[in-house]
DNA sequence: CGTATATAGTCCACTCTGGACTGTATCGAT
DNA sequence: ATCGATACAGTCCAGAGTGGACTATATACG
């Protein structure tokens, strides 16, 4: 059975506005996630193949095959999914969510062992200034490029370069009290 | 068949963390949770339930009814959910996630309608407002307490309170850059 | 010419979500 | 004393999402 009356979840609009760039494969949407939005949202691999065969099965997207011999389901959206997409982008959005294991590993610090708990820390602030460097590198490219066409982007790679440096004064801050 | 040798997922460590504290039940786990780790760990009421299930089927706890007329099962830990909780906080974090749906809706504002995007944008920041007061209540409560009893929870919550803070004047920026 | 990597996708068992649903205790107002 | 609202405690389920193993073709490189 197709869901035609219930809601789409949050991540197949996703899809759908990739599709307003013009029309993609699968694979194209899963890579282009992966340098553009996936500070925000992310997918696993496989899940983009089910949301494309969902999609496709509820009409609102169409594929037709690549030319050239590889096998590449080219896909496009339908008038549908166009409406859909539309009205999505001017309706209210589901608040954010966050999920940090090593939040939780620290707030249970008391029954675990400090020094490994530093040097969770410590993996955690590497994994940020990697993030951190990663994003800068992009919005110099971003900036490069004629900035009017791209003022949404920047603003959302300016929450992701803001928040990955809350994190790196915060671990610091922490791994100092945690010497003490 | 049951889990024996594959990894926990990272949620039902932290639900036999819970239990480090002393035998509950899966209501009160919930509950807790609600009010200490939700900011950087949430599941769905149903989910402590089946966590329960299995973690109680593959012997991490154990359950005793609760004394009184009330059909309320108590868990604890057993020896094996004790030993998997300590390896659990001795071993690295994986890395956090966020999902924001408003950030994909900005993403994509090109596409949009600006007034919508605003006003909708304006409602994210009405919820961080409130989350931030909350995450400050908190506070207010924990350093009232002796501080030597929660210091890692303090920590937990001053990130909470930073990424709330962050996001305001982030959204503040923005939302006087789509003014003009 | 082999082989390593990138492309493009499938399949599956399991976990997680959100909502509907059941039933018991407790508390305030009538 | 009892009626109704709310808090407590949990079950059930369809559908969505995850992570990893797997297949298979194309292109680059030494």
């Amino acid at each position: 059975m197709s869901r035609e009356d219930s809601e789409l979840p949050a991540g197949d609009h996703i899809f759908l506005a990739f599709l307003l760039w013009g029309p993609a494969s699968a694979y194209d949407i899963k890579k282009v996630m992966a340098i553009s939005v996936s500070y925000f949202w992310s997918a696993a691999h496989s899940q983009v193949y089910q949301q494309a065969s969902r999609l496709l099965r509820d009409g609102y997207i169409k594929e037709r095959d690549a030319p050239g011999g590889r096998r590449k389901r080219i896909l496009s959206l339908t008038p549908k999914g166009r409406k859909a997409v539309n009205e999505w982008l001017r309706s209210p959005a589901s608040f954010p969510d966050l999920s940090d294991e090593a939040l939780a590993k620290l707030f249970f610090a008391a029954h675990g062992d400090l020094a490994k708990i530093r040097a969770m820390l410590l993996d955690q602030r590497d994994h940020h200034v990697s993030q951190l460097a990663e994003y800068e590198g992009i919005r110099k490219l971003l900036e490069l490029a004629d900035n009017k066409d791209v003022p949404y982007e920047l603003m959302t790679l300016r929450l992701g370069i803001a928040v990955e440096q809350t994190y790196l004064s915060w671990l610091d801050e922490v791994l100092t009290e945690l010497r003490g």
